[in-house]
DNA sequence: GGTGGTGCCGCAAACGGTTACAGACACGCG
DNA sequence: CGCGTGTCTGTAACCGTTTGCGGCACCACC
């Protein structure tokens, strides 16, 4: 037995008929294959010092027994999980969910696995930063994605050895991808002022509970600058704002319309809150672009459906170049933290138009 | 020292200020509490044979020491791994992330982690199946969202004492969740049947890599059925398929649109789809509910805001339901695998109307 | 005072790999 | 022939928990 040529010649695995009788260990295939587990364990890893023909015999071997090595006894040995834990506010959103689709296909062929956690409040940012410090081993590294950690957190973090790319905010401490949330605000307010708006709304977003303060208030900073510029100051009392769904969104956006002094257009922060938006303005029997202009941001599938000018952030490639940074960090060189800042791009769709005549 | 009555006052935990220098373990934790690393993990993790007052001091040491068990280490003694893992043809999609939102959320609540992988393909399937074998010890169970596997491969599955549920489709081996795909297409379809429409067109899914030929088949005999108790015989011709991008169904509703014999409303398997349906509408200047009426399924969060005729599945509830199963299928009892089939709801919008005057 | 419970607790053997270290062997060269 | 060099392989010591089993103290009850 435990003759090569026959085994390899085989065909497919014989496996064990015994059901789930004799999970095969690596000294099974060892045994079988007349090595070492050390040389199993080499082999099947693509290590070297390993004679090509061993190693042949081994794969053959391992590949005849079905053999799958036992993940919790490698990574306790090899003290690496190969895996990543990623913390978004809300999985279904939009924006969360297509950045973790394109994260978890790069990282996956990078041969990790993606953990994936949902992070609604600073209990659970807590509890989230506590389980995946390396000293758990439950994760290699993790991700922020719109879950934002203050500079000490963030320092405190690494300081234990803890590996982290950030999403959507940005700390000295982490290596980050972000785009540049001021220039979006104004790009999105300038592009109404020029339209002739001067009564222009801003659907802010208290993002989850306050997890990320940055985005919105950066956001409304542009709104600010850009109204400086034109010389003009924003009505505070057209300022609300809400969670990223478009049902609150829509409410909100009710509060702002359905005054005498309304505005004659609207800022949202999100595509989502932008959809938000239009259905009040559908209910108040408003023509969007005509009697209310509306600006959003994201570029959200189906904001070309609904003719939604927005400022668009690539988000595909925010998640490839933050698996990026984290295929880096998990290599063996030591540097410091790398911040990436990505192009956003005013997308011009049926949406805005001049101020209708009230 | 190892004096509990001062750990316990002295307050937040000290830590060790030599920053990653000494992961403290359970031993650690057994020596300063002066019990053995048995009782501290028995104290630890609530399990019963543990003085109250032992437990008590334990637990103030673990927390003054700010121990963090190593997971793979209890993973590997315990033989348990508190992780499910999904698979989802594609993370992105409206209906995959919403439904990973929701039974996250649950599977979060009983403390389980969720391992998210995107398969796509038969070569993807294969590898998530090995991989998630019992065996290798990655999960306690996975969810197969739309990743069909057929009866032979489910049974192996769980003969090789793999656990799992299925969303989406039917297997006799696994517990599963699912709607009743005739039933949507028929209620679809009869909806326009009812308008007076009499060429109605089938935009199908071809799911990934013909991961689950299920759903559009059914959903097919469904219009299929509906026109034949309508005495009806569909036209082939208006059938045509692609992936669940609105991108895709655009041109594919081209193809059924820009001809002379073109359909008066289209039946599109996904509201995705039907959003692309709409925008292929829009190409031609056709009115929505008019020209061309169009019914979807899901109901999408955008579906309202476009005024999209669909067939509504709960998906949220869904998420909840797999949640629900999967909880009872890790407890003690080994019972059969149960099949919970949903109610879906036609949801009236204005995308259907009676066919126009051509 | 023996006897049978009962409730806590510790010992030490798993769990299934990885890897530092050293040994074995072949080879080439002075 | 002695020796260094390089390649392959095996031995055995970990990695940090969990848990079956047995011991011990204490109590109640004959």
């Amino acid at each position: 037995m435990a003759d090569l040529g026959e085994a390899s010649l085989a065909g497919r695995p014989v496996a064990q008929a015994a059901g789930a009788g004799s999970p095969v260990r690596i000294g099974d295939v060892a045994r079988a294959a007349e090595v070492s587990t050390a040389t199993v364990s080499r082999a099947l890893r693509g290590l070297p010092h390993v004679a090509s023909a061993t190693r042949q015999r081994v794969l053959a071997v391992a590949a005849e027994l079905d053999y799958r090595p036992n993940l919790p006894a490698a990574r306790l040995a090899a003290g690496t999980t190969n895996t990543i834990a990623v913390a978004v506010p809300d999985p279904a959103a939009w924006f969360n969910a297509t950045m973790v689709g394109a994260l978890g296909r790069e990282m996956t062929a990078a041969g990790y696995d993606l953990l994936l956690s949902g992070v609604a409040n600073l209990d659970e940012r807590q509890r989230f930063i506590e389980l995946n410090g390396v000293r758990s081993g439950r994760s290699d590294a993790v991700v922020l994605i719109d879950v934002a950690l203050d500079e000490t957190a963030a320092e405190a973090f690494v300081a234990q050895g803890g590996r982290a790319v950030s999403v959507g905010f940005r700390t000295q401490a982490l290596s980050s991808v972000t785009v540049d949330n001021v220039a979006v605000g104004s790009d999105a307010t300038q592009i109404l002022l020029r339209h002739g708006h001067r009564r222009i709304g801003l659907l802010s977003l208290d993002s989850g509970d306050s997890l990320n303060f940055s985005i919105p208030a950066h956001r409304a900073q542009g709104y600010e600058q850009a109204h400086a510029e034109a010389r003009l100051t924003p009505d505070p009392a057209l300022r609300v704002s809400t969670s990223n769904s478009w049902a609150e969104a829509r409410r909100a956006a009710h509060v702002l319309l359905d005054t005498s002094e309304r505005p004659s257009a609207i800022f949202a922060m999100c595509d989502e809150q932008a959809f938000g938006v239009m259905l009040a303005a559908r209910d108040l029997d408003l023509c969007i672009g005509e009697d209310l202009s509306v600006v959003g941001v994201d570029d959200h599938d189906q904001s070309r459906l609904v003719g939604l000018t927005t400022v668009r952030q690539h988000v595909a490639r925010q998640g490839a170049v933050a698996a990026e940074l984290l295929l880096h960090m998990l290599g063996p060189s030591v540097e410091p933290p790398q911040h990436v800042q990505l192009d956003t791009e005013l997308i011009i769709r049926d949406s805005v138009g001049p101020p209708g005549v009230d």
